[in-house]
DNA sequence: CATTCTGTTCAAATTTTCTTGAACAAAATG
DNA sequence: CATTTTGTTCAAGAAAATTTGAACAGAATG
């Protein structure tokens, strides 16, 4: 039963994908083990065990299994199949668009789209409140507060038009 | 001494603009108080003063100060003078854009330059251990390594041309 | 089959981040 | 000036996020 310190240190090489990944993900608000475990397998030549992962990052079984599960579900690590042998392989292509894609299709997209519902019901409340006092001659905050709800949704439009090109251009 | 409690609730417009602002600034990893303090000055016809901000949203005086700071640093809300009272007043003007300005001039800006120079050092590793080599003929995975580092680099390139061009965007 | 090996899950522990509130400084007031 | 008001700072507490490791399930092995 080998346990730990069994594995090769890291190589310089190593060391500095793995930081490298570490301050992407964690720009992409994802937990560092995640960009410790891609650098990892960016900076590999070669496809590589579960185990190869938690021995040379000294991480645990747990962290490696969810963040491998995680890579793979967004498509920037594959399980390869080496014969002879049961465990599963893991490798990465080079394509670190997919990351970015995620990022934006699964954070950005969602809070866009979010926005814009929230946008609508503000847009409402405030027509509303205007509605409210309309006997009362004191409708200045009211329409001020509509003018700000429509120069927000200006914001959100320019967010929306960003998105598409953003997405565009990570695909090559 | 009047305490809390004290102040009129939340209207629906100010709950909704307050979680509009809550997730857009924890898309950009900001403290949640962060955005309820935007939020609420941004559907706030007026300005308001720190205490109207503890009061009206249940924070604490340590959290509005420091919250109220940070975005005025950002250039996303200002102090504004109002005759015959001693407290400073805050207000927000409609320019949301400033928030993801200063988003991507001090997360994603640092970020890249940092990665470019972990780049140029990664390419050198990666020649000096096929250097170290060359006698034995296996080379393979070096050189594999330096083909990654090279991919690598071409997305940095990319996200180095992107910047800029969503920073034009942004300014109207 | 019983055993070993591989990988997942999840509750508990740890670490990191955020918030609170009390102490303080500075300025205004009377 | 002594007092009150306003606002900041920062250590301690609370909350949130991440990691660990032990228990488990399933597949391969012999």
């Amino acid at each position: 039963m080998r346990d730990d310190a069994k594995s090769a240190p890291l190589s310089a090489l190593e060391r500095e994908s793995i930081e490298y990944f570490i301050s992407f993900v964690q720009l992409l608000g994802m937990p560092k083990s995640v960009g410790e475990i891609y650098g990892l397998l960016f900076a590999a030549a070669e496809a590589m065990p579960m185990d190869g992962v938690v021995s040379r990052l000294q991480i645990s079984k747990g962290s490696a299994s969810s963040g491998l599960a995680l890579l793979r579900e967004l498509g920037v690590v594959q399980r390869v199949y080496v014969e002879g042998d049961r465990r599963d392989y893991y490798e990465t292509d080079l394509d670190v668009a997919h990351f970015a894609d995620v990022f934006f299709r699964q954070r950005l997209q969602p809070r866009l789209e979010n926005g814009a519902e929230r946008l609508e019901r503000m847009e409402n409340c405030a027509r509303a409140e205007i509605d409210e006092r309309k006997p009362e001659s004191e409708q200045e905050p009211e329409v001020k507060a509509l003018a700000r709800v429509r120069a927000l949704r200006s914001w959100q439009r320019k967010g929306e038009k960003l998105l598409p090109f953003i997405l565009k251009l990570l695909k090559k």
